[in-house]
DNA sequence: TGAAATGTTGGGGCG
DNA sequence: ACGCCCCAACATTTC
């Protein structure tokens, strides 16, 4: 095939976790040249070395449609394809006589593999998914900071206030489109059983994403700093998967975020930074303690306690309605996050990245940078992580952050007849079909200091 | 972005 | 009237 020459050559857009045409750099920066655009997506079978959990493909298939009709709309089109993107990549730029323009990625494997296409390629990259890169974000001493509240003080520093490009509204095409996969047949929307039936509360997409921040916005921006740790009420802004796929970016979040309670609010998007920062530091995030002296800690085996976790029939009201409602809709409250997160951890003493598996596999925002991280801070052997010995009591948790009982109520119809006074601890009442809880309290909250205890003394 | 054990204080009942 | 005890309420310490 004759190759275009000079400013005929088009340009690759690799789109990967940046699924949105608004404030969208490579994109800009590949209209900016005037020539044709070639948006293209390379499913790989792996994020980082590890293949996509179940949920996280669920949204894929339907942010890529939405991607899909975007483009169309601006005279563009979506080529997809399947395969390892080191070989798709530069086959289809020398096929296309293309230069290839793509936002960043901050894991290990995305970071290794682009800096390799990028010396064969010559490519353009650009940041698209934070507000400081970490390489932009030091100590006074040059380091790496290790604790949140120092990073984040240094972090707002260096944010600059660029204004934040609006979708264009025609992108050039090239004469001639290469070949496409056809969406459909990537079957990634799951049959024989259909488990996604109760995740319609999501519009994934840049518009759906748009919708959601002025909804968050306007009615739950306000109550954030109280509503947040309330699964019973509905105060979080549940941009988590928008933004794991980029649908919507940092900068557009923090332009449209104003008043009292947009600093708290920030604040975990701060988080969102932390963590990407560790992962881009560590690599190996999910696979690896960050304090290494958790490489000793005596987990135990106990396959059918796991499953009880999973399945949410631990008999603690509150763990079982955060896992039957992560089942449900691939989503999770974050308040009710930490207490399974310290229930799986504490309670049954069952390593942390089993826990960190199940939510990879199973929550529509699982992200290679916060799903690790967040685990890690809750086992203690994160960066600025919960003391070890910060076990939380799932009774008093529920008592607290669902007074009235309404998240128990709505995900565990067994216990929906029980008054708010009793519903924490349905074992004071007379309850059938729901389990005993499967460790008492004070038992496990004392072998868990224990276990602590003798990891500290194998040092 | 804990919880439980332990310590302290102060009001009130009561001998 | 007074001291003693009880125990809530709060504070501190410990894991």
């Amino acid at each position: 095939m004759p190759q275009p020459r000079g400013s005929d050559r088009p340009i690759i857009l690799w789109l990967r976790q940046d699924l949105r045409l608004a404030d969208n750099p490579a994109l800009a920066a590949a209209i900016a040249t005037g020539r044709p655009v070639i948006p293209l997506f390379v499913l790989h079978e792996a994020s980082d070395g590890r293949p996509w959990g179940a949920a996280s493909l669920w949204w894929l298939d339907k942010s890529l449609r939405a991607l899909g009709a975007d483009l169309r709309e601006r005279g563009s089109r979506l080529i997809l394809r399947r395969g390892d993107p080191a070989m798709i990549v530069p086959a289809l730029a020398q096929e296309l006589g293309a230069d290839v323009h793509w936002n960043r990625l901050y894991g290990h494997a995305a970071v290794a593999r682009d800096s390799d296409l990028k010396a064969e390629l010559g490519a353009t990259s650009c940041n698209a998914s934070l507000l400081t890169e970490p390489w932009t974000v030091k100590t006074g001493a040059g380091g790496v900071f290790q604790v949140f509240t120092p990073f984040w003080r240094a972090a707002q520093a260096v944010i600059e206030d660029a204004p934040i490009a609006p979708a264009p509204r025609h992108i050039p095409a090239p004469n001639e489109w290469p070949g496409s996969d056809d969406l459909k047949d990537w079957k990634l929307h799951p049959t024989a059983p259909d488990w996604s039936t109760g995740f319609g509360d999501w519009t994934p997409g840049e518009a759906g994403a748009q919708a959601q921040l002025k909804t968050f916005i306007k009615q739950g921006l306000d109550d954030y700093p109280r509503g947040r740790d309330r699964p019973d009420l509905d105060s979080t802004s549940r941009l988590s998967p928008h933004l794991h796929w980029g649908e919507i970016g940092p900068r557009q979040v923090r332009a449209a975020a104003h008043g009292p309670s947009a600093d708290k609010y920030m604040a975990e998007i701060g988080w969102r930074e932390f963590n990407h920062h560790l992962l881009y530091q560590h690599g190996d995030l999910f696979r690896r303690n960050i304090r290494r002296d958790f490489d000793g800690f005596p987990w135990r085996d106990d396959p059918p306690s796991l499953a009880a976790w999973r399945e949410g029939r631990t008999g603690y009201p509150l763990v079982d309605a955060g896992m039957r409602q992560l089942w449900a809709t691939g989503f999770m409250h974050n308040r009710v996050r930490m207490v399974v997160a310290s229930f799986l951890i504490k309670h049954l003493l069952i390593d942390w990245r089993e826990g960190e598996a199940w939510f990879w596999d199973t929550l529509l925002d699982a992200c290679e940078a916060n799903n690790p991280a967040n685990w890690q801070w809750s086992a203690g052997s994160g960066a600025d992580a919960a003391p070890f010995f910060r076990v939380f009591n799932p009774v008093l948790q529920g008592e607290r952050y669902d007074p009235d009982g309404g998240y128990v109520r709505r995900w565990i119809p067994e216990l929906a007849h029980l008054p708010a006074k009793q519903i924490h601890q349905p074992w004071t009442a007379d309850v059938s079909g729901y389990p005993k809880p499967i460790v008492d309290h004070a038992m496990a909250r004392q072998r868990a200091l224990d276990a602590f205890k003798e990891m500290r003394a194998e040092d």
